[in-house]
DNA sequence: GGCGAACGTGCAATCGTTCCCAAAATTTGT
DNA sequence: ACAAATTTTGGGAACGATTGCACGTTCGCC
């Protein structure tokens, strides 16, 4: 029993009676008559012949690959991204190279990897180290576009939600509702995300007449969060409201009330920014600026495509509006 | 203003005055002088050359890609997987190519596409169609191994927790509370994690004398779940325990006795399964059965690439034990 | 100092495609 | 029915790496 090689292109063209170029044609889509293509289809289909990946995407310099780079799945924001874009790509025919990066590390250490993969292109959906990349990539060629998070450097073209109408609506949604002495949770202070919300929060609460919030770290993570939200309650005067710079915080927010036993939406009004799935559900009821992550996957993979086209696009960043989803966890002061 | 094609091994070996034979062995680690490698290792890196992704495969049959075929990612577990799948293989050079099957359809129809991205091997976390899969697979030499579920047609390695175990040890917990009527909410059918789960629930509470437990289809999906805990628990007589397949469906039983009023843990024990990572949240605290992820994923991997060394390992599942979390969602009847 | 062993090197074949090119076959027009 | 236009075909050169083989070197050792 000798370990059977898998067919070639030659095996199905020898069977089918043609050349290979008829074969290769055949399956690409190039011009051959009806009566070569059905031989050909039949041969292969009776060999299980499949095409050469890497053959072929040595010869086409294109994988269908494209790497996406996302932070830790804890937070709820990005499974959803990761499903979105997998379908998205699949209906061009492209798969998802998941790049997870680790947590304090950030992207830098696998750019090697993230341009050794021959990828078609790279979506940054990870916060940090973009300039690097950014500079890295452009270098090496590979397209690369950001997805919810800008490259400051302004080089690299990126989708994102308009942070800013979006920090500005809540704002005055909680300004709406009676607050006044409202406190803010940030993410990772140098991601752009995180630092657009704060700001345009910030500015609308001065315009409006408003105390400046106290700001505060939540890093990103639940146990940051909670944190933060543990301070901001017991302290003196603790504020109404607090606007999380994202879903993820805000539920750790929420979780961090009922154990200090402060209703959320009664005691204290907690707003997120996300909309993430379990937002939705009772037990949280998240007030929060839902991100339209299915338009900006399709912008995303759009300005992907154009660039691994060829097109140049530099630097563009792209910033749709979301929605506000007003749900229990916010309630009159 | 020229596109400036990448470098290749050849433009290298110019460089540093050597062959390419010189070159592809001072970055494959064959044996090298000293000398010539740090003058390879400077002229790419002056190039900023990277070998050819697609060529080496070509050549060497490996692409240090492996498929993950999941299901939808709202259900908590996965995204935890994916992460750790990413890791464990990062370590070995290897990274992810994700397959997110279509909730209806399965994996069937994207077989192609799993066999076609000359992938090194694939990892099967999604429950549906395996026979067809494996079938397929084996046919075209694609090393597979199965995850968190079993191959019926016993053709196909892979590794999950013992749910038997699991599922008897989490009968015996509710039993040791008093609890003598309760119902079961399973997956979808044909999963054999599902059946496994339910069928050693099943027979631990006749072992133990106690009548045959309500069944209810909660199709491993949060409407599911809900829908089926609000029958049981508006029925005349309704169960004091629910058991779950997973956490997913738990934690949306733990919302519907919200809705209907009633204490998790007080008026209703619920308990689910896998541990995932919002079910120790205290708005839930689900007592569950933790899976050993991490030994899986280890297991896994290690099996799988076992295979594509070409070991022969035909049909042995490895069944993990895990560990019970109790939690306050269940408690004394 | 001479003789193998050990090591480092370059040549050339090869992996399985795609695609240009010229030739052959077919269709079309008159 | 013949020439021109069109379509289809096969040969063969890439694509960019790896690797078996044979040939020099270098070195150690008696």
């Amino acid at each position: 029993m000798t370990a059977v090689r898998p067919p070639t292109i030659i095996d199905v063209a020898r069977r089918a009676g043609v050349s290979k170029s008829a074969v290769s044609r055949a399956f690409t889509g190039g011009s051959v008559s009806e009566d070569t293509r059905e031989r050909v289809l039949k041969a292969a289909s009776e060999l299980r012949y499949r095409p050469s990946h890497s053959a072929r995407s040595l010869k086409t310099n294109r994988s269908r690959l494209i790497g996406l780079a996302v932070t830790h799945l804890d937070n709820q924001f990005y499974p959803e991204v990761i499903e979105k874009f997998s379908g998205r790509l699949a209906c061009d025919g492209c798969r998802v190279v998941l790049f997870v990066t680790r947590g304090e590390a950030g992207l830098e250490p696998m750019i090697d990897e993230l341009l050794g993969f021959g990828l078609d292109g790279v979506i940054l959906a990870s916060s940090s180290h973009a300039a690097e990349v950014a500079a890295e990539c452009t270098r090496a060629a590979m397209p690369v576009i950001m997805f919810n998070n800008v490259d400051t450097s302004g080089r690299l073209p990126g989708v994102c939600t308009d942070n800013e109408l979006g920090a500005a609506i809540v704002a005055d949604h909680l300004i709406g509702l009676g607050h006044s002495s409202i406190a803010i949770i940030e993410g990772v202070p140098d991601s752009s995300t995180s630092r657009e919300r704060v700001t345009a929060f910030r500015e609308r609460m001065l315009k409006a007449g408003l105390p400046d919030p106290v700001l505060r770290s939540g890093d990103y993570s639940s146990q940051g969060a909670a944190q933060a939200t543990r301070e901001l309650l017991m302290a003196e005067a603790p504020p109404t409201a607090i606007f999380c710079a994202n879903d993820h915080m805000a539920l750790a927010a929420i979780e961090t009330c009922h154990e200090l036993g402060k209703a959320p939406g009664r005691d204290v009004s907690i707003a997120g920014f996300d909309d993430v799935g379990i937002a939705a559900w009772p037990s949280f009821s998240l007030t929060t600026y839902k991100q339209p992550v299915a338009a900006m996957v399709d912008a995303c993979v759009e300005g992907l495509f154009a660039e691994i086209a060829g097109e140049r696009m530099i630097g563009e960043t792209l910033r749709l509006p979301g929605e506000l989803v007003v749900r229990s966890s916010t309630g009159k002061n």
